[in-house]
DNA sequence: CCCAAATTGAGACTAAATATCGTTATCTAA
DNA sequence: TTAGATAACGATATTTAGTCTCAATTTGGG
């Protein structure tokens, strides 16, 4: 049976991303690449750590996440408590649906947020910049009542 | 000359929301509604312990912040870099328009963002149960190119 | 293979916030 | 008006999240 050319895996698309913004390969990051291709939520940077081989240093694994989401790999979702997690990231400006109770996140799409915002803004008087959303709820699974209670 | 009946000051209001929530009138309280009331912008919560008499102990600044916030006489808000800050709310839900030159903040309405939100998450499956959002640019002022510049 | 530059990890350090706990102040009800 | 239950306090220790420094190691081009 011939080799199958694989669809590659989060780990490499991780790892060829860094390659072509000039980063060196190292272990501690092929490793971290691994990690972080395997995760299925949002995580902490702390959570991370504590997946990881006790050999790779704190500062690394922070070191290694900034540069994941200045490279659009990874980005930010504040919880509503606070909390900052991350997640692999899909391209574009985009929002995020976060489930409060399973902790899935979708794509916010088909939003015209950004328009909206900057007319109310220019209304105020306001010149935009920025702006910072986060929307939490209960996903369809999760908002069932009961699976077969019928 | 007769006592005029003064518009109650934001301090008194502070305290009154307390006592009506049914908690203790008690010298620290006093001295934060104080302070508290005459901040003209968002602060933080050890920019406002500054300001405190160093009798005020960490606890009760956090406690008493934390207070304030469950009876809506607070509101939290995050800055761009991720600081979280603190002003005095005005009732409703609301989003804020934060001036990152002075840090001057403009509650945004004539907005419908809840009902786009309601809408577009009910397409991807979602049931809404809250959201996050922080406007940042320039406030009229900020924006001007200079003063006096013609 | 060599070496400059990038990267690493240990650990010191900072900042924000919470937890603990013995003491003090408040307020109600007698 | 005072007693006493308890809310609130402040000192301090602890936690959490992240940054900084720096000597040692690793990488990759030449």
């Amino acid at each position: 049976m011939p080799l199958k050319k694989r669809t590659p895996s989060a780990a490499d698309q991780i790892l060829e991303t860094l390659e072509e913004r000039g980063y060196r390969s190292t272990a501690p990051r092929r490793t971290l690449a691994a990690i972080i291709g395997s995760q299925q939520r949002h995580f902490t940077a702390e959570t991370l750590r504590r997946q990881l081989p006790p050999a790779i240093g704190r500062a690394t694994v922070y070191r290694t996440l900034k540069i994941l989401v200045e490279s659009g790999v990874l980005c930010r979702v504040m919880l509503e408590d606070g909390d900052l997690h991350y997640q692999l990231s899909h391209p574009g400006h985009h929002h995020h649906l976060l489930c409060v109770h399973c902790g899935a996140s979708q794509d916010l799409t088909g939003c015209d947020i950004e328009d909206v915002l900057t007319t109310t803004s220019a209304r105020h008087g306001f010149e935009l910049s920025g702006h910072w959303l986060e929307v939490y709820g209960r996903c369809r699974q999760c908002a069932q009542p009961t699976p077969a209670a019928a």
